[in-house]
DNA sequence: GTCAACTTGAATTTCGAGATTTTATGAATT
DNA sequence: AATTCATAAAATCTCGAAATTCAAGTTGAC
């Protein structure tokens, strides 16, 4: 009996059954797997992810934290629904919270930081690299290296609420990305957005690399709208 | 069908148990009632709140979502911390965002948003000038028509992220207030303050609508800040 | 005396059945 | 045909006991 153990077990760093289911779904979540807006019988999800039901409410209420999942009280939880109009607020909301905290970043970043930094865009350049050969090959990784090297780009930022904040939209802008690229493979140069922004960094110039990430939130914008408003039925 | 009504049952518009437990809690940690850092046990707060086990939990995730609870793995909740640092922070990152927000939701605001301004304003002098009279006889109602009026103002955002942060920030500028408050009255003309922002969105001025409300964040940080530093043993 | 392993008590975490509420179905009335 | 109302089915919500984990104190080997 191969297949009994618990689907939640896929998280290896869960330190209690609520982190474990939380991380699960928040992964079928964000890659697509739970559709938006689909209903979420905490029945169902009981034997999908084998927790009891107080353990999956709680894991759920977290998300609803995270705007990932939406509650309706006495009606249960739902996949937090999507619409071009969230999508255009998330992007310029993260442009303008992001920006700010780059710019933050980079004003007190230290020679510990930058190290961090390069070791970080160089782990996902290579996954960029192997992703570029075969996309399917990658998996969850690349989404990883992604998350790391945007998170490296900001860590030096002092305000916690503020890379709070970014990180809650990076969040919700990566579902959106994720959801468009499994309609359609988007022809663009994102390594080279992203060298951009990595190369106007070391070279200390705020201004610059405050403008190509700008550049870089205002193309995914645009690519990934044209593709959800065309190839999914997903509203305005 | 009982006759002995919950003390939880104190939140009316509460439509489960783990709502009505949510406010309850929220309420204490704002007002102060529950200390900062204070552990929350579960089989203490089942009594106080006269809730079952994992519908407390549930109320304490939700809780966590909005920073007013920190929860460690296998280590249970306590109530988030405070410090000069975070404060000064959470005051910085609400100028940056509510400012914005205040633009915006001037920018949009139509006459029926504007009505219901005059009108949330018109309630909140209402309770400033009771307050003025005797402090203690206003209980929870000065903090309620606060929050409306600041909200209102920001209503017309059409930004839900921009708000949904603001929302928060608020709401944890809030609880160092009160906190604040409970150590020694403050010697502020806060009523001065708010009726400088409010004429100025009446006369559609927006530049200086923004810089009354930075002002008013500004002054809020240095008076409070000066208060918990020495009347209380608040970090740094 | 020091350190590791064991024991004990307390707190957190988890489960699943039962209570409550919503939703679906269909008969009865206008 | 449309509406109302009763009933049944399904889903959510709630609880408290049981399992698990942590923290502190104790014993025993070296």
């Amino acid at each position: 009996m191969e297949g009994t153990a618990p689907k939640v077990r896929a998280q290896p760093s869960a330190r209690s059954l609520v982190e474990a289911a939380y991380g699960s779904i928040r992964h079928d979540i964000l890659a697509g797997v739970l559709a938006p807006g689909e209903k979420l019988r905490v029945e169902m999800l009981k034997d999908r992810y084998a927790v009891g039901a107080s353990t999956l409410r709680e894991a759920l209420t977290r998300l609803v934290g995270e705007s990932l999942v939406t509650s309706e009280e006495q009606r249960g939880f739902r996949v937090a629904p999507v619409s071009l109009t969230d999508f255009r607020d998330i992007s310029a909301t993260r442009t303008f919270i992001e920006l700010e905290a780059l710019r933050q970043s980079l004003t007190h970043g230290d020679d510990i930081w930058e190290a961090q930094l390069v070791a970080t865009y160089h782990r996902m350049s290579k996954v960029e690299a192997r992703y570029a050969e075969d996309p399917d090959a990658v998996g969850d990784e690349y989404e990883l290296r992604n998350r790391e090297f945007h998170r490296a780009l900001v860590s030096a930022c002092p305000s916690r609420w503020l890379l709070n904040f970014q990180a809650t939209l990076m969040q919700q802008s990566e579902r959106y990305r994720r959801l468009a690229l499994a309609i359609a493979p988007i022809d663009r140069d994102v390594r080279a957005e992203h060298k951009a922004i990595f190369d106007a960094v070391l070279e200390h110039d705020i201004d610059k690399a405050c403008e190509m990430d700008r550049v870089h939130i205002e193309r995914t914008l645009e690519v990934l709208c044209s593709v959800l408003a065309s190839g999914t039925g997903m509203p305005k």
